[in-house]
DNA sequence: TGAAGGATTTGT
DNA sequence: CAAATCCTTCAC
């Protein structure tokens, strides 16, 4: 039944790499989120962060805790957790069972304004392609919280990963569409490592 | 048991 | 550039 509705679903095992290595290949794949009411909502990553173990900058650098601790466990795995008291940022956890490191998702192009949203928003301010274009911006626009930290990334569970399109590969093979690699975002500690990736030609990117 | 601080966002 | 706001971590 999974398999029939998500044929393009992403599998734990694809996943089971270095996070510097899944990041970059998690631009252009889609991360799909279905509300407790069956709405399905659905957006292009176009940013992404990786978090490995022995950088300080990851949450899982001193030891395990008890939010980090999916960090710790196999692939495939969501770890949110919640900034500043108010946004909350999604991780996708990467790499072998027992190697804590996960990949940050920070920012989607969005296929279409999330209708529960649309209500209360400015249209003049809140273009479609801004509305997930940062990590607490678009765990709002997707309703990701902290109930979904720790779970499996898989249809059943409400939040998933699907391939890249056809149309984006083969725009990314042609050069239509190229990747930046640069440093990370935000960070006091570890911030020299150049391990953010964006899509150059996306509107939807949190900063340049 | 408490205090300090954070992988953000927004408005001044 | 500072505020909002609360969970996590680490120190006492």
């Amino acid at each position: 039944m999974p398999s029939a509705l998500t044929p393009d679903a992403i599998t734990p095992n694809w996943l089971s790499r270095c996070a510097t290595e899944v990041a970059p290949d998690l631009l252009g794949c889609v991360l799909v989120r279905q509300l407790p009411d069956g709405q399905i909502l659905r957006g292009v990553i176009v940013e992404t962060e990786a978090y490995t173990p022995g950088d300080p900058a990851c949450h899982a650098y001193r030891r395990r805790t008890a939010r980090n601790a999916v960090m710790f466990g196999p692939a495939g795995w969501a770890y949110v957790y919640l900034i500043y008291g108010m946004y909350h940022c999604f991780n996708v956890v990467t790499d072998l069972d027992g190697v804590p490191s996960a990949v940050l998702v920070r920012a989607l192009e969005l296929e279409a304004l999330p209708p529960w949203l649309d209500s209360r928003l400015d249209p003049k301010r809140d273009k479609l392609h801004r509305v997930a274009a940062g990590p607490g911006k678009l765990c709002r626009a997707l309703q990701i919280d902290l109930s979904l930290t720790m779970t499996p990334l898989a249809p059943g569970q409400g939040l998933w990963l699907e391939r890249r399109s056809p149309k984006f590969q083969t725009q990314l093979d042609s050069g239509a569409l190229t990747f930046v690699q640069t440093t990370r975002i935000g960070l006091t500690q570890g911030a020299d490592r150049p391990w953010r990736w964006y899509v150059a030609e996306s509107n939807s990117v949190s900063k340049r």
